[in-house]
DNA sequence: CACTTTTACCAAAGCGCTTTGATAACCTTA
DNA sequence: TAAGGTTATCAAAGCGCTTTGGTAAAAGTG
């Protein structure tokens, strides 16, 4: 069923059924509402590709994974965020397209993604701090927010975050509060801006207390179980270990937590560990009291504001970027206690 | 850059232009060559909306991830499943279009998706016992492959999906054979197919070694790590305990894993523990000798040959619906042992 | 050499929409 | 009652591509 079919059963034109579809003011209210009852009775939808290329909008937005063997970006926190832009996108009529590709071919596939003009805007995921694709979608004018931030970018761009540095520096206050001195840093991958924050802000909250920042207690690395796990078995083992573990997610927390028991040494007691806790449906910081003492912040509160800013931004282009930046709430959980003595 | 400018620049037709590009053959390897390198120098594609409006093809398949704040279908394991179709899709140059809605839409949103003809074909995601979809893409008439099976469904459709009633069959041996007796079901939920025949697999190998089994014993819920921890403790504290869990997630593993350890027991010893595992880039089971038994199944390999059946039979929409059953390796851990004197 | 076949190209129609510009029919208003 | 304004409608152009149905020129054939 397409609209020269509806039109001619409804006996109107093209032009004043897709106008009486559309709302426009020049239908009178009988025709129009004659047209939708029709059209709804006929279960006529306009062809989205017909309606794009007449109105030079796709009505979608790009979504572009990358992905490689070694360095996975579908994970468990993705699943979230997409959760809470999709149903911004569901609600506005818009698409979301996605494309999972290798790393080096995803400059190209935003090149792709603006060329066959496929997309309104693009979501940029995970960014570097030196992040190159900023530039790149500057030069081809495609509208885009950055979920996250890239600390070298210059230019002004529009981008949504939490506040990583805030957070990390308040959790490792926390820690030295409680007595700790030797506090290890269980980071993510510091080519990543938001682990690069977070490391700023653990290492100004030792300075300011006047705490040396050992690099041994410092690691860095994709955020998954086994690394909190591995990371946490071999700092233990060493000749000073550390008394208090900063962790990057609840997924690498739950390897810490791992780590600790195998060894025979009781979380929140022997050691403690704070988390960063992007408050996931499927894995949540216990029922009640939390697990772990964490810097939470909802990822998929954070895809509904960025969905939400994007459509703003396309709506509005020659607005000035928008920027946006959520504040990490710092909840106290069974994970954390005063540094033993020796 | 459109093709009407680009044939202009290069002083060709639309028409011979277009075939170049296409790899029609009556176009001379000369020219062929010449229009490829200026479209290559000026950075030209083809618009999406337009070939596809042209060709009636979207190049673009449809995932409706049903959404519902009680039961969110975005899960880790999405995640790895995504990556394995995207993998496909973006070398075969489909696009993957996602749309999250509430569970109440869902029909609406494939009647929406084939009515705007904005994809070539649908993914089925999570498909229950009793599943409307199917019919429902056979009455529209949209190629489509199921990602599981639906038990009651009569009609051949395609579909791909795991051996799950094997799986659990075979673990519940294994733990009979370690000569445990009262085996705990951790299960999905059972509305959902794959739990279902989960727990046909377990009630059958149970029946085959003359055990009764226990209705206190099989549990049915979302997958969450809390589900795990609670159902377990619950359990723990009854008369009569079971020595051994079957968890149908890592992810609820996890918390089966934190209950056992929270209540002073060793996991592997006191308890035993045998869980699905779908091989998730994150949450890995284990880097050498794996933490849990488990029955192992990459769900992203599952994504891959799923994309690659449903391209197929886009490409051949009149062949028989194929089907897929994948086997399920079970590999021994630590998380298993003979059942403890009483 | 006259004929058919092949090769290499092209003009124009069509995909299903939106939107521009035009036009009857109906009201106002002086 | 004639002029101007509104209202409700329509025909046709255009979005950027593919594809049908051609046509000259070159090549092959008896």
């Amino acid at each position: 069923m397409n609209l020269k079919e509806l039109s001619q059963i409804i006996g109107l034109s093209q032009t004043t059924v897709s106008r009486a579809l559309n709302g426009y003011p020049e239908v009178s209210e009988a025709t129009r509402q004659r047209v939708a009852d029709l059209a709804k009775a006929h279960n006529y939808r306009p062809n989205a590709r017909a309606k794009g290329l007449a109105t030079g909008r796709a009505h979608a937005i790009g979504h572009v994974i990358p992905f490689s063997h070694s360095h996975e970006i579908v994970n468990p926190v993705f699943g979230d965020f997409i959760s809470g832009v999709g149903e911004v996108y569901a609600r506005e009529g818009y698409d979301l397209m996605m494309s999972v590709v290798s790393t080096e071919d995803e400059l190209a596939t935003y090149r792709n993604l603006s060329a066959r003009s496929s997309v309104d805007g693009v979501v940029i995921h995970a960014p570097l701090i030196d992040e190159p694709r900023i530039a790149l979608m500057q030069k081809i004018g495609l509208p885009f927010v950055v979920h996250g931030r890239a600390s070298n970018e210059k230019t002004p761009y529009a981008w949504l975050d939490v506040n990583n540095n805030s957070a990390f520096k308040r959790a490792t206050e926390f820690l030295l509060d409680l007595g700790h001195r030797r506090i290890a840093l269980v980071n993510g991958l510091e080519t990543m801006d938001f682990a690069y924050r977070r490391r700023e802000g653990y290492l100004t909250a030792l300075k300011e207390r006047g705490v040396t920042a050992d690099p041994a207690l410092m690691r860095s690395a994709e955020m998954t179980e086994v690394y909190g796990y591995q990371t946490v078995k071999d700092m233990l083992q060493s000749e000073t270990p550390p008394t208090a573990f900063l962790t990057a997610s609840m997924i690498s927390a739950i390897g810490v937590r791992r780590a600790i028991e195998e060894m025979g040494l009781r979380m929140g007691q022997d050691v403690s560990v704070i988390t960063h806790d992007d408050d996931l449906g499927y894995l949540k910081n216990g029922p009640d009291v939390p697990i772990f003492t964490a810097c939470r912040s909802s990822v998929r509160t954070a895809g509904i504001k960025l969905a939400q800013l994007l459509l703003r931004q396309i709506e509005n282009p020659d607005a000035p970027p928008e920027t946006e930046l959520l504040e990490v709430e710092l909840i106290a959980g069974r994970s954390t206690g005063p540094v033993q003595a020796e």
